[in-house]
DNA sequence: TATTATTGTAACATAATGATACAATAAATC
DNA sequence: GATTTATTGTATCATTATGTTACAATAATA
């Protein structure tokens, strides 16, 4: 879907060499001033937003195009991927976006177009450092940009749905697994990490609980100290180890 | 799959109708003699044994596909369903097993037959009350029954892993959701459910603590005692109250 | 040197869980 | 009918985890 060259062979994209019916949809998440947002691309003139996607090439694993896609989108090679959730309801996909922005780009496809049939989406999410992030757009799409979570555009069919669902299992997982610290960079410090997980709990937590609970973990290495400048005790830094 | 009338056309299946490239597999965990089964299809006339599965038609929601496949092998119309994870490798799949079942069922079949084409599958498992069920092969299997998880024949491609992961999930969820009850008759005591918690966990756990946890979670409804004729003082009886 | 804002952590309170103990009791045995 | 046996229901205490308050330490500024 990125290795053409022009536009027109861009909408024309015909699904050969890739499984149809299926599509992936990745949720890329990144942790920015003190927001949680999500990367959207906008449609070429249109005002379609919609969740980075792709398929399934016909030799390609679920894990590789889910990967390819979130590389595409953000420039890294290495992010943290999950696959949630399949959404899979019949009626979920509804045709005319893709045929308006197919004509918006001077194309006139066929009723049984590739990209007009039924597509099952497999989910995935992505935890990335907002820092590394370059959002680079498809010659499809006019944008790429972060956005908060309350404060998105409409979305093509389910994509908000799918985006609270990313959301409920990023919720469920963080307390078990220590998959936050995949949103911040390498060092950091305590406050930086509570900030992160208040903001994807969305409820205040108290320091001394939190601090005890995460050093207990043990699986946090206290590095040297981080002078901000500013006129108060300096934090320390921490980074992840994973022993 | 399973409206066709003879073995001949059955194995002659073509797939049309149905979604290319994509299977659903369904992990049905039953509960009985304190062992956690699962129900295994074996192929007509070879030693395959695989999960029960089955595809998705063109106009079917995927939940709608699984509980089909699952009311097909337990005459249940009313079960309990979970997609949880999705098998997309491009080495899981080895047409060789279909290829052979098929010429075992006196069928051959062109290469680019739709059964011996990658697929991507999606698994889902059910919980289901072992005294109901009425395991049912189909044509195309000789037959259909509940096997122990630690007695199990060696399954065709990934299908052990799939059953590792679904056991995995069930695992994790058990302790926040009460998606175990759904493994036991109506009525049931404590010392049952007890019995459950420990089978799919595999461990002991103590008992005053564990009545005190189930308790607490204020789902549960005292009946009756239940005399069972043993020489010792009689259990009460519990139901499930969805409040 | 005092002030300010924030951090690190001690200390205590409360809640959840782990563990032991024992009375209650349904049926069998004497 | 009293005694025995196995199991259940639950009280009680111990331990651990979590919630909450308090306060000393400290980096920069005034």
């Amino acid at each position: 879907m990125t290795d053409k060259k022009t536009i027109k062979v861009e909408t024309t994209f015909s699904g050969a060499g890739y499984i149809p019916n299926l599509a992936i949809d990745v949720v890329i998440f990144g942790f920015h001033d003190k927001q949680l947002k999500v990367l959207l691309m906008k449609y070429n003139r249109t005002e379609f937003y919609a969740l980075p996607g792709g398929f399934i090439k016909n030799n390609e694993n679920l894990d590789t195009a889910a990967m390819r896609v979130a590389l595409e989108r953000t420039g890294l090679t290495d992010v943290f991927l999950e696959q949630f959730y399949v959404f899979g309801d019949i009626n979920r996909y509804d045709p005319t976006p893709f045929a308006a922005i197919m004509e918006a780009n001077d194309t006139k496809p066929d009723k049984d177009h590739f990209l007009l049939q039924r597509f099952i989406s497999i989910g995935y999410f992505a935890l990335v450092d907002f820092t590394k992030v370059t959002p680079t757009p498809d010659k499809l799409f006019d944008s790429c940009n972060w956005y908060e979570l309350n404060a998105m555009p409409a979305l093509i069919q389910d994509h908000t749905s799918i985006i609270n669902k990313a959301l409920e299992t990023l919720r469920a997982k963080l307390d078990d697994k220590l998959i936050g610290f995949n949103l911040l960079e390498e060092n950091f410090t305590m406050g930086e990490l509570q900030n992160l997980y208040e903001t994807i709990l969305d409820k205040k937590l108290l320091r001394p609980a939190f601090q005890r609970k995460i050093l207990a973990l043990g699986i946090l290495e206290r590095i040297a100290k981080k002078y901000s400048g500013a006129a108060h005790k300096a934090p320390y830094l921490y980074r992840f180890v994973s022993k």
